[in-house]
DNA sequence: AAGTGGTCTAGACCACTAA
DNA sequence: TAGTGGTCTAGACCACTTT
């Protein structure tokens, strides 16, 4: 019999039914977790094999793969066939959405701020636009303050890559007023010094950014290649001129493993 | 036999093995979340048991738990003894961390952003304060610029509650030259007019706001009470004086499915 | 070929909630 | 008390990765 199953067991086999305080793969999830935190199991190394934790814990199959996927929910482990139960490292790349300094013109001719903070991490940023003409999501269309008709917007969307990987999605808005007959329905013009809006002559003098989180959808899951237990931020970016008309919502989704954004205020 | 059992079998059952595009537990998760987003199962509602969706799909119980466990990450609904597995509403109140317009000082008196904003949407704010001497975690003490010792800093801790309810959790640290034998080390004293760092003297001139999201902690899972597919925004605010000398460390744990984080920047 | 994780089944029993 | 979900077991077979 192993330490383990003398410190709490399952119910089934008691005489006398002693307070369950936790299920027992909780309690297998907490002492792999600690293994991972104390540096037991460190970043890219594996845990014992499944076969190896039935035999410490001695509890079914069943139990201790719950008790790995837990940790997998909570974003430590990544689980592979044939590779084993391996411990994750998160390491994000920080993007400045608002700088003390204005130092992204500085970085570089014809990068933008992500492409240049990304540039400065010493990783190598890519995308790939397309431009098509949809119907609004409701988010979408009340920030551009548009009637709930079946009014169309046109949409760039924007996968953008790191060293060749999938990062975001980057999905830009615009109304028609703006966007018709400009460079923003060519995919193949990806940016301009100080940004595309200025480029075809519009000022974007403010805007509101709103940052939720939450679970990716099945499709964001895919498109972005996501592991269990990754979250993303949604950043939603509202453009307006000195009229107070919005003149573009920029619908960014960000995976948590690889994200954090960064704010420089002057008060 | 039921309609679903039609379309994809477990390959045991076989003769002729069709390739299994998914796994079965996907294919009736998909059609799960199909009702939910098409109001099938609007928000409040309830799933049909498991009993009922092991006749529907012709599965074991197993696996449409399984299917279920996927929603329940996923964050689109709540299971619960003997209540069944519902629908959940994600309500997120909005929280501003930069304005515009400085509306804050005129919300109303002795409230900082967060009461402020959370009173205008018509909740109740509240918070749990307590004072503590600890040593700092790392991500602290750099951006604190304190050496790698065992130098200690004043932890002040909040548990903000809205109408009662925990809401988020957030910690501000200082160094002990900035919060020795002032207010800030009296848990009574929650806020000051212009913010109780301004009441001791000191001008925060500037800030850096880093954001990234993560899945919570199991502690910070119970001080939330956070359903399972809840990830949280972590939120860290790092003040500078005017020498550009770090004031304050405020480290906030925001639960996504009650925050949206606001900033409103004058380009 | 051996070892690893992934999927699915079948059944037992416990614990919570509501009528 | 009936019905709901939560936990655990035991076993079978499949699929991927490594040697």
């Amino acid at each position: 019999m192993s330490w383990y199953s003398e410190l709490s067991r399952p119910y089934k086999n008691l005489d006398l039914v002693v307070e369950m305080a936790r299920p027992l793969y909780e309690e297998v999830a907490d002492h792999l977790r600690e293994g991972i935190n104390d540096g037991t199991y460190p970043p890219g190394s594996a845990l014992p094999s499944e076969p190896a934790l039935v035999t410490t814990y001695g509890t079914a199959r069943g139990t201790v793969r719950r008790a790995l996927q837990l940790l997998a929910q909570e974003g430590l482990i990544v689980s592979s066939q044939g590779r084993g139960h391996v411990v994750r490292a998160w390491e994000p790349l920080w993007w400045t959405l608002t700088s003390w300094e204005r130092k992204h013109e500085a970085a570089g001719p014809g990068l933008d701020a992500w492409e240049s903070d990304v540039a400065q991490q010493s990783r190598k940023p890519g995308q790939r636009v397309s431009v098509s003409i949809v119907l609004p999501p409701d988010t979408v269309r009340e920030r551009l303050e548009l009637p709930a008709d079946q009014t169309t917007v046109v949409l760039r969307s924007r996968i953008r890559t790191v060293d060749g990987q999938p990062w975001q999605i980057s999905d830009s808005y615009f109304p028609h007023h703006i966007a018709d007959d400009t460079i923003l329905m060519t995919p193949e013009n990806t940016s301009a010094p100080g940004g595309l809006l200025a480029a075809i002559g519009h000022v974007q003098v403010r805007y509101r950014d709103e940052i939720g989180t939450r679970m990716p959808t099945p499709r964001e899951r895919e498109t972005l290649q996501l592991g269990t237990g990754t979250p993303v931020a949604t950043h939603i970016r509202t453009g307006y001129n000195a009229d107070d008309q919005p003149l573009r919502v920029m619908l960014t989704i960000c995976p948590g493993d690889r994200h954090v954004l960064v704010y420089e205020i002057t008060a």
